[in-house]
DNA sequence: GCCGGCTTACGACGCCAGTCGTAGACTCGG
DNA sequence: CCGAGTCTACGACTGGCGTCGTAAGCCGGC
């Protein structure tokens, strides 16, 4: 598996994740979608989407005027790897108290997430016990 | 509560950290602990433990020649806060997508954890449904 | 009281992401 | 084929953090 910077921000990802959904866009569709609603200028998104490219994290083809984006790697991948490190990150000092604010902080979030929280804990507990 | 700004980066976090350790130390001592092994220089930590200090997450008092540094905020706090903020980009944009992610990372760095998890999440569905 | 040495203060640089502005490149319609 | 308009490329600035180096400050010992 190719490595890749991944997605240290909140706009360059929240780019890629709209990639995801389109499958395929434009700068202009992509800016209509996040840029817009979020005032952000034009050029602004372009240039995120363009250090996006510079990553690997998405490629492009021409169509028509414009170049038509797409991502490059799976969605799971970057997903994963962003969790592995946000969790490596909050782990790091403090492996068990984290856990605790870990929890405190999904049920604060969202709390229908505790339930499939417990769900996928009790899953992954049973793969791994399992035959 | 007052808020404070949080943490954004791994060694002003451990700086922290290792103040809650501690309690209280020098910058020297910060750096025996933190810089030397990580083949930091001193006036490295010393800048850290200071911007620590512009943003009020900690104090310090005079101690002879040097400055003893102590905390301003509890560690959960800070923790808590840091959960709360890792989580909220990581679930953002696909909390659904994310919690098996999240799930996955844990088990991946820390498999003991997921008991950690498991019971912390139960203790806390015990918690809200009452009595 | 004075000096040496340890501390701190602070400025500087690299790097990354966010955010724009501008100028040049290219496409498409007439 | 040419002009208008869109798109991209790129440079610039800001702010935060990591990382040092240096200069200035202060304390304690002699």
């Amino acid at each position: 598996m190719k490595s890749f910077r991944l997605p240290a921000d909140d706009l360059e990802y929240a780019v890629l994740t709209a990639l995801w959904e389109f499958g395929t866009a434009s700068v202009r569709e992509l800016h209509e979608r996040l840029g817009v609603p979020q005032g952000l200028v034009y050029t602004t998104i372009a240039k995120v989407v363009d250090r996006l490219r510079e990553k690997g994290l998405i490629q492009r083809q021409r169509k028509g005027a414009a170049f038509q984006y797409r991502p490059r790697v799976a969605r799971e991948t970057v997903e994963r790897a962003r969790a592995r490190n946000a969790l490596t990150r909050l782990l790091g000092a403090t492996p068990r108290t984290a856990a605790a604010a870990l929890v405190e902080a999904v049920e604060d979030l969202d709390p229908e997430l505790l339930a499939e929280l417990e769900q996928a804990v009790a899953a992954r507990r049973r793969a791994k016990n399992g035959t």
